[in-house]
DNA sequence: GGACGCACGTA
DNA sequence: CGTACGTGCGTCCA
């Protein structure tokens, strides 16, 4: 039998538009495709599913329809739909237009009304239709052969609304569904119903009148608060009625005859369209189900899996991983702070997967898991393996062979995102699902030992064929070196780093504490002396009340909420008012801080008396790491009281010496290095101080006449430059006015104009490609270079001119510690890298080993990155991180 | 209890 | 009106 598909594209685009974040969903661009993905996967879903032999889309065309004439308000309440949806429906078009899906729309109508149309004239030449809505006034048009699918969540699971389905869910038939609408009113059409009386009243009254006419005749008849507010409002009823009833014999270009699906494209035309919305997951779905070869199911879920036996996992693993194929792993557990457990592993092929349950395994599972697992030769995808890591080598089962980690590989290609869940990644270049069946049956399975089996395994298949999609994503991106030199050996290192931990001298910290606290308390009570009164001076909101409204301070600069209290403008205010009440704020500001960094660290110190930080590898969008629970870099090193705190970090027992290694002004050496500028490589070159003689260059002196004065001001020059410095901002820097500052930078780009080109170069290739580079080939997509708001635009400046140098030295860092580690590994030493601090590593030195960790390490940072200006490394020694800085 | 803003530490 | 982060507190709202 004919089988019609009639879909309401507005309404399914908008569901869509609202289910997808929009961050997921943008190409390289900028373009918006979150409505676009999610009506083309829909699409393809419904056609795969549904197999229609006849498909058309219905629009609306403009909100002037003969509903809005007949009643002003309706739709009132709706904004404007946002430019970011409507930009995205001529392109929902061109998809149609490739798919050769025939579309359709009418002044003055709305899609429903062709719907209702279509559907109708279908039903009397015997076809069987489908209505794809999230539009409930379809549902009138429900019958034996007529079928909605109404999206039910986002736009992958549909109810299928049958009569039968109707009459459960409003105890009415479908033809009597707009009666019902019609007395309780739509919220969404902005068509208000009768107060009192919800689906149920209505229902029940249908069944005793048997009509809406009839309700209407004896309304009189009706008992109650209910009967009486019907009376009261029955002119909405009827219009309501009148408004929701589908018209459904309008004057079409074309029949159901004639709208034909056939899978005979024009391929050019779908790659084009896919290849420009940068659908390439959905294009490889579309062919999947209607490629040259017959369309068959898709088998992501329907794994063939197996809770494994004790003493089967031998066997199973040497079966499934004999061929040399990777093979995804899930583990089940936890971790943190440089330990972990493991509860489960799922283990996935093509063809099968595996769950096994550590506790019910044999010693025979246990040593054929620890084989398979140490065995480089026997690939393994993990999905953010460095978790898994820990908890697998605190277990007692080290792993190797890691061929791929999904995580690191999706940030590769986008390292703008917030987050990398498998479950999203999934959905965006799998088109999978990732249900989770425990929120799934809305209740947990009392059989704990199978807990997880289920989702397990299907979290190891998706890792599997993720990773193999994102190969691919990561190779378009021309990021493949990067992972497999770089980030991919990197997780190794890091999780040792995190096992490791470093010492901390808890009494030094304790005996900081209290000081803190003391000095903390000291600060207070002098400051409510100085204005008489106790306040909490830790709210901002409460300060601002004391300084501008009660001490009548000049305003500072503006907050979202208020005015600023921040210690530049508390600063400020001293030097204008004199006042002490804001030395005393300032100081318990310092050292609140410092006690609150104090007490932050001693509550995230291990059992082992060590503190074990974690490092996040796909959070920096600049290829940085960055350090949580607790952060290790960003520990205070400005004042004397903050650097106290670096002596708690200490070498641990049965070592004999910190080490700490640091490039000195990387950014500006890379800055030298990509803009090829003479005089910046010269200024390297010389040997002298760094920021004097480039003061001397600017101001055409001898360095022996450069004053504090001139090199300070040169210096934050050099710092800002690779932020994107404003002369504005460098003028409240240096305490110049914003002409003054304006003039330095002419003088220091006159002089340095390689470095000036460079720049100006940086964001012109990045406004063209869409991109900015690091030396390692490392991407990041600057879609706001192309925005109509300046201060978007000027923000995506900024960051373009910042994410080639910071993120080289990011890669030269991560290439050194690399080095590190296979050198002490290769010289066969017992010392150990702990931390890393962006250009900063700090080692743990075993007895005797010193002099030659501090050669290996000056020699592996040096030779990291082979720069046209050399990358100098210096080196400190010191039982405790504060002496071994410098 | 969660979300947000402010403030502030590092490179 | 300079980039990249993480954390802790206060405040507001549900």
């Amino acid at each position: 039998m004919d089988r019609l598909l009639l879909i309401d594209g507005h309404s399914v685009a908008y569901r869509a538009f609202f289910a997808l974040p929009v961050d997921n969903f943008s190409t390289t661009t900028g373009q918006h495709t979150n409505a676009v993905f999610g009506f083309t996967s829909m699409l393809i879903n419904v056609l795969r599913d549904e197999k229609p032999t006849h498909v058309a889309v219905a629009f609306d065309v403009s909100r002037q329809t003969f509903r809005l004439e007949q009643y002003p308000d309706y739709k009132g309440n709706r904004s404007k739909s946002p430019q970011e949806f409507t930009g995205q429906i001529p392109l929902i078009k061109q998809i149609l237009d490739a798919l050769h899906i025939m579309t359709f729309e009418k002044d003055g109508f709305e899609a429903d009304d062709i719907i209702g149309t279509l559907a109708t004239r279908a039903e009397s030449a015997g076809m069987e239709v489908l209505i794809c809505t999230g539009d409930r006034d379809a549902l009138q048009l429900v019958t034996e052969t007529t079928t909605v699918l109404y999206p039910r969540k986002g736009v992958s699971d549909l109810a299928r609304m049958t009569p039968t389905a109707v009459q459960e869910k409003y105890g009415v038939a479908p033809v009597n569904y707009p009666d019902i609408a019609a007395m309780v009113g739509e919220t969404s059409d902005n068509l208000p119903g009768v107060p009192g009386v919800g689906p149920k009243t209505a229902a029940k009254w249908l069944g005793q009148f048997g009509s809406l006419d009839e309700i209407i005749a004896k309304v009189d008849q009706i008992p109650g608060k209910a009967g009486e507010s019907m009376r009261a409002h029955l002119d909405d009823v009827i219009r309501n009625r009148s408004i929701n009833a589908l018209i459904r014999d309008l004057d079409l270009p074309a029949g159901p005859a004639e709208l034909a699906f056939d899978t005979v494209w024009d391929r050019e035309a779908i790659h084009t369209v896919f290849d420009a919305l940068e659908f390439n997951a959905l294009r490889v779905r579309l062919f999947e189900a209607f490629g040259d070869t017959p369309p068959q199911a898709d088998e992501g879920f329907d794994l063939e899996g197996a809770v494994l036996e004790p003493g089967a996992v031998g066997v199973w693993l040497e079966e499934q991983s004999s061929a040399g194929g990777r093979l995804g792993l899930h583990v089940q557990g936890s971790w943190g702070r440089g330990t972990g457990d493991v509860v489960a592993l799922a283990v996935a092929s093509d063809e099968a997967a595996a769950w096994i349950v550590t506790d019910d395994i044999t010693p025979e599972d246990d040593t054929a898991i620890a084989a398979w697992l140490a065995d480089a030769a026997r690939p393994k995808v993990l999905h953010d393996a460095k978790g898994p890591m820990l908890a697998l080598s605190s277990r007692g089962w080290p792993i190797a062979g890691i061929a791929a980690d999904t995580a690191l590989s999706a940030y590769v290609v986008k390292p703008d995102q917030r987050s990398y869940d498998l479950a999203d990644l999934s959905v965006r270049y799998l088109k999978r699902e990732l249900r989770d069946e425990a929120e799934d049956s809305g209740q947990l399975t009392l059989d704990t030992d199978n807990l997880g089996a289920e989702s397990g395994m299907l979290r190891a298949r998706a890792t599997l064929d993720l990773a193999a999609v994102l190969d691919d994503e990561v190779e378009q991106a021309s990021g493949t070196r990067l992972i497999h030199d770089v980030e991919l050996p990197l997780v190794a290192t890091l999780a040792r780093m995190e096992r490791t931990g470093i010492a901390i001298d808890d009494d030094h910290l304790i005996e900081l504490e209290s000081e803190f606290a003391a000095r903390a308390g000291n600060a207070a009570s002098e400051a409510f002396a100085a204005i008489g009164k106790e306040i909490n001076l830790g709210s901002p909101k409460q300060l601002q009340v004391v300084l501008f409204d009660e001490l009548g301070m000049p305003k500072t600069k503006k907050t979202k909420t208020g005015w600023t209290t921040d210690a530049e403008a508390l600063q400020q205010l001293h030097v204008k008012t004199g006042h002490p009440f804001l030395q005393h704020l300032l100081d318990h500001r310092d050292v609140t801080r410092l006690r609150q960094t104090v007490e932050g660290l001693r509550k995230s110190i291990s059992d082992d008396g060590r503190i074990h930080t974690t490092y996040a590898q796909t959070i920096a969008a600049t290829g940085r790491l960055s350090s949580n629970d607790p952060n290790l870099q960003n520990i205070p090193i400005r004042t004397a009281s903050g650097r106290r705190i670096r002596e708690a970090f200490c070498v641990g027992e049965g070592f004999e010496t910190l080490v700490t290694a640091d490039y000195s002004q990387i950014e500006m050496r890379i800055m030298a290095h990509l803009s090829e500028d003479a005089d910046l490589i010269a200024a390297f070159n010389s040997g002298e101080d760094f920021h004097t003689v480039m003061a001397a260059k600017v101001f055409s002196r001898d360095p022996s006449e450069i004053d504090g004065e001139l090199r300070a001001r040169i210096k934050a020059m050099n710092y800002g430059l690779a932020y994107g410095l404003s002369s504005y901002g460098l003028s409240q820097q240096l305490g110049i006015t914003t002409g003054e500052a304006q003039g330095l930078m002419d003088d220091y780009f006159q002089r340095f104009g390689g470095v000036r080109d460079y720049l100006r170069s940086l964001v012109d290739e990045a406004r063209q490609t869409g991109f900015t580079e690091t030396i390692m080939g490392r991407r990041r997509y600057l879609p706001d270079l192309q925005s109509d708001n300046r201060q978007r635009r000027e923000m995506a400046e900024r960051m373009a001119l910042n994410a080639p140098i910071q993120g080289s030295a990011a890669d030269i860092i991560k290439v050194a510690m690399l080095g590190v580690e296979r050198a002490l590994d290769e010289a066969g030493l017992a010392s150990r890298m702990l931390l890393q601090v962006h250009d900063e590593l700090v080692l743990e030195v075993a007895a005797g080993e010193k002099e030659q960790v501090e050669q290996l390490v000056r020699d592996q940072m040096a030779s990291a990155a082979d720069l046209s200006v050399p990358l100098d490394v210096s080196v400190g020694v010191g039982r405790t991180w504060h002496e071994a800085g410098h």
